[in-house]
DNA sequence: CACATCATGCGGTCTAGACCATTCTGGCCG
DNA sequence: CGGCCAGAATGGTCTAGACCGCATGATGTG
């Protein structure tokens, strides 16, 4: 936000490194720029006019154009300048709640908790959650919805060690929501996706009528190295489907530089 | 005129840059050593010694190390040194065909052309491939299987135009296959998984019994940016899943520098 | 013996230049 | 008018240093 219009052409002595790293800071500006300023292909400026204006060596800006290249937040051409890359398409499929999935399909999600409890961990849940059999978690039931209608049941269990407090209030709004504020942000998982038929319980509470598939997801989500969830959902089949983005088969390894080496593409 | 710095002491032959750029013979130096010689988490020569082996400034050994790092091959830290990195899971989902991916399990792929024929593009594939409706496009009706156990029904359409003479000589082994050899190897796609009950027709092709469920994926295939397949699969629910890798929830933008900027991280 | 200190080596940041390759533009000339 | 060519501007590569912060192990010291 604020431009440095003017540097203090010299030498800030009294915080000399404190206020962080050069580049950063170029690095900063150029994304406040991209994002409240610049629309997609527009160009940035050019490094030397960024070298004057922040009056660092050109390395230094070039530190955080390519940084920010990497990140394919930018585009640069040789001879041309450096633009605003176009939006690209996630290939990653993401952690997401069920609220936050149902909000951006534009839909007002809703929970109905049928069960919540402390209790031994089974057999199957320990394995998943790499505890000790009958080591406590926290079991949560809940029936989810999108704008009034049914969409999913939803099972989960988290390890009541790394959570005490965890039902004390009632159940969390969000299951996420509990982990982040006790220092355990989900980083990553793994979805198990397969289709079965509802039970009839199941195919009650989801007001389910004519065809009884389900899409069912056992999840299993991590903090860095540690399980802190395990968790199973059933979806309507007629109403819910997942969309997983694909790369092409993977390369070899070490792509870059291995590109230019060998001109013939005659496979 | 000026003097170049570089005091061209010891080699400016008769071909300086024709071979390339310095940092690549770095990079493709260290490359090969990490691929044949290292293993995981051994460190590499330092920055200092790489710039001796090699007669080249201590930034131009950066470049190449920085790229292999951004790659996410190498991993560095200060103070230690630079190491090659741990294997990381792969994030994607990789667009990979039914055959890989049974083989990948072990088991024995078997595919039986149930239709094979070029035809008028049905309106839903043309709207997905981006065609005229009506334009050409060759449909392949094929049940697959892994050791001999019926698995999967494949409904899939390619635009004619693309390879005129596929089905000159039946049905090519794999469809994938024939596009890498039209030059039209797929490099991105789009599945959307969904679950329903199979037909009569589908449960006996599947030789389904009991559970009738369905998971089916409809799937876009891209090469760059030309659509060149349009696919569905019908996986029999009780032999079947899909595992899907999940990152952790996407970040606002610019993350590397945000990290640091704010110094609170009081857990 | 336990612990603090220091030297060393490492990657991280930064400078003030240089030349190269590519792209585009504008003017010149046929 | 059309095509060619020279600049100018841009990013790409590279140098030969410098100092910083961090991690580690050796060296003393109480």
């Amino acid at each position: 936000m604020t431009i440095p219009a003017a540097p203090a052409a010299d030498a800030p002595p009294a915080t000399p490194h404190r206020a962080g790293h050069k580049y950063q800071a170029v690095r900063a500006y150029l994304a406040d720029l991209i994002e409240n300023e610049l629309a997609e292909g527009d160009a940035l400026p050019s490094e030397r006019a960024l070298t004057d204006r922040f009056g660092v060596s050109r390395m230094t800006v070039r530190q955080a154009l390519d940084s920010l290249a990497a990140d394919g937040v930018l585009v640069r051409e040789q001879g041309r300048g450096t633009f605003v890359a176009p939006a690209r398409v996630d290939f990653e499929m993401r952690l997401t709640t069920f609220g936050e999935d149902v909000r951006r399909r534009g839909m007002a999600p809703g929970t109905r908790v049928l069960d919540a409890a402390t209790v031994p961990a089974p057999t199957r849940v320990a394995e998943q959650l790499a505890l000790e059999p009958g080591e406590p978690v926290h079991e949560v039931r809940r029936l989810r919805s999108a704008d009034g209608v049914p969409m999913s049941l939803e099972h989960a269990w988290l390890p009541a060690r790394l959570l005490p407090a965890m039902l004390d209030d009632g159940v969390p709004e969000s299951l996420y929501g509990a982990l982040r504020a006790a220092g355990y942000a989900p980083t990553w998982g793994e979805d198990t996706i397969s289709a079965s038929v509802a039970t009839p319980d199941e195919a009650t509470l989801l007001q389910m009528q004519g065809s009884l598939a389900l899409l069912r997801t056992r999840r299993r989500t991590y903090a860095e190295d540690t399980a802190v969830m395990y968790s199973q959902a059933s979806y309507r089949g007629d109403r819910y489907s997942v969309v997983v983005p694909l790369r092409e088969a993977k390369p070899t390894i070490v792509p870059r530089a291995a590109r230019d080496a060998d001109g013939r593409t005659d496979r």
